[in-house]
DNA sequence: CTGATTCTTGAGTGTTTGCTCAAGTTGCAT
DNA sequence: ATGCAACTTGAGCAAACACTCAAGAATCAG
């Protein structure tokens, strides 16, 4: 045995989503991260390997936080039906400020070439796990008879994550604020208008 | 009287156009740009100022392009309601494949901090326009009768726009091209739903 | 042709980038 | 204490960055 780390590595990796979340991949140099984590080169890539190394841990690190997100709203929700519409609400609500308004994830896909073989591909990979997601609770509410045995769960769940990437990207404007919950509200009970009488 | 410049100003700009909108601002050096613009260095700085004084007109030319079009489709359709669903088709479809996916400004915006005072300022003011066209095209649907007159052309607006960064945002997939025409296909109905028996 | 004017060139500016590594520091087992 | 393994440090690397400018090339009027 020997010395062990002076940091924590997950509160680091907090710093550092918070960051890259901010500022985006490119726009966030090693300047920067050295000061937001406290750490001199040497460590930061001993810990991680390299920028991009951090920055695919961090946006890992993200969709686990998102996913937990949106389980908890759709555990405390009444139905699956209801727990999506909350998640939309929620979403909306300025409450949390967090580090951006937008999706890390889209800024990330928005930000990778075409051709970029690894965060692009690892970017649409969180992207399916989150669709996945919502078609899940979408097929659980059908079981459940929320919704009509004819609707398509998949094609439900790509329609949500549209309008979650559109709301978002759209609060990260500026002058959005004040629209943004309005927006959010509609998208909401357009869902909870697919409910069976 | 004396030489005249070996480039086309709207020419190189609609190259400058291909490169910024593909790769994003951060991701493009003036080594791409020397290269697609066929300009060395100094030409560039004498024709523009600036890198970023070069993207900013870009952008400029990017709204105005997307504006044409939006017009184009809108003169061409049968009704005001009708016009905005079809222009909602053609983002949708995968004909005209364009250097991306998405939109520049959505990803303008989102490559952009709070805090920069010109790119984001010029990327929202011409956010704003774009919404603008959208409600104004609402509020012709509503003196048509097309909608009825207790609907908000601006929120209808707003509503459109977040539909269309988010279409536009998922299109950026590489996986999602067989989804994202009948994503469109989706939202124009919605549009179209709006309209009065 | 000449002269004037404008445009183009590309080597070179200083700065910043992501990253390395030899040296130093620290905390544990013994 | 002592040795050692693990961690931290920060000066410094080559490459890339946005950008400049003196010199040359091109095109006009006369």
């Amino acid at each position: 045995m020997a010395r062990q780390a002076r940091h924590d590595r997950q509160e680091v990796l907090g710093k550092a989503l918070e960051l890259f979340w901010s500022k985006g991949y490119h726009a966030t140099s090693l300047k920067d991260l050295e000061l937001a984590l406290d750490m001199r080169p040497g460590s930061i890539y001993a810990a991680f390997g390299s920028k991009e190394a951090l920055f695919s841990e961090t946006l890992a690190l993200y969709a686990e936080l998102s996913r937990m997100q949106f389980l908890e709203t759709l555990g405390a929700a009444p139905s699956r039906l209801q727990g999506l519409a909350n998640h939309v609400r929620r979403l909306g609500c300025a409450g949390e400020p967090g580090p951006s308004r937008a999706c890390m994830l889209v800024k990330t896909l928005l930000e990778t070439p075409d051709d970029d073989p690894r965060l692009r591909v690892q970017t649409e990979a969180l992207m399916r796990g989150m669709e996945a997601m919502f078609a899940r609770a979408f097929r659980e509410a059908q079981e459940q008879g929320e919704i009509g045995p004819e609707a398509d769960p998949q094609q439900l769940a790509s329609r949500l994550q549209v309008e979650i990437f559109g709301l978002r990207a759209y609060a990260q404007r500026t002058d959005s604020r004040v629209r943004v919950a309005q927006l959010a509200e509609e998208i909401a009970r357009g869902l909870e208008a697919r409910a069976l009488a």
